[in-house]
DNA sequence: CTTTTATATGTCTTGACAGGTATATGCTCA
DNA sequence: TGAGCATATACCTGTCAAGACATATAAAAG
């Protein structure tokens, strides 16, 4: 539609501890904004602002109830981090498997859990970050 | 000097585009500075200063080849964002299987392509934005 | 209709941060 | 040793966004 919103990252909005109080919250269950006002301690003005970026950015929609409004969460956005971070998923799922190889040696192997699927990756560690 | 830096999010980091791109490209494999910087056109000094940031948040790490500086991926943070996104992919994959129901209902119901996992899971949509 | 409750918006200030440019550090090779 | 390349850092500036506070809108209750 009409409003070509300056289309900012996902992340971005997602970087205020704020932001992802609110989102936490209501990944619960959907909430009235005096209800998040009061759960997480901040002012309400503010909490209406952060609810208004959200919302613009799809990361939530409102329902309105009398003279409440309940917020709750949309997937569009989610996915679309998920999506960024699939790139970087098989670099640390090896990591992973690493440290679980690791972890093997000093506690008992147990009968795989049929979790995280162990996949024969040797070498490569040590790195001096500075 | 000796401060303690304000241990901000990893979603923090990775808010900023360009950094995002220098991740993405290190996803691929190790690279110095003067790779990325001309792979992304970008000028040296901001090429650094995002490294610094991407290091001490530890997304990278540096190796030193000569006069260059050999830059990777380190696992945590990236573990750390899926850690915090883990609460809402039960939310959306739910409106995951929704969607691909009413595309099945629209285009032939093709035999499972192995990909994501259909759950018997009813009810629960409509909303309106605004 | 007035008051109260719930939420949104406007304004102002302040701080953080990214970009640009100049310069410092450090390694290599002649 | 000095020249040249690769990278880091310092400084300045503009922008943008969050916090605080006041106020507007709107529905409910009386």
């Amino acid at each position: 539609m009409a409003y070509i919103k300056s289309m900012e990252s996902a992340f971005q909005i997602v970087a205020e501890p704020n932001r992802r109080a609110i989102l936490s919250l209501l990944a619960l269950s959907q909430h009235s904004v005096g209800e998040i006002e009061r759960q997480l301690h901040m002012p309400q003005p503010a909490v209406s602002k952060h609810l208004r970026v959200l919302r613009e950015a799809g990361f939530v929609e409102s329902m309105v109830d009398a003279q409440r409004r309940l917020y709750r969460l949309r997937p569009e956005p989610f996915q679309e981090m998920e999506a960024w971070l699939a790139q970087f998923r098989r670099f640390w799922s090896a990591h992973i498997d690493a440290l679980e190889r690791h972890l093997d040696r000093i506690d008992p192997p147990k009968p795989n859990h049929g979790k995280t699927r162990r996949r024969p990756n040797r070498g490569r560690d040590k790195g001096e970050t500075k």
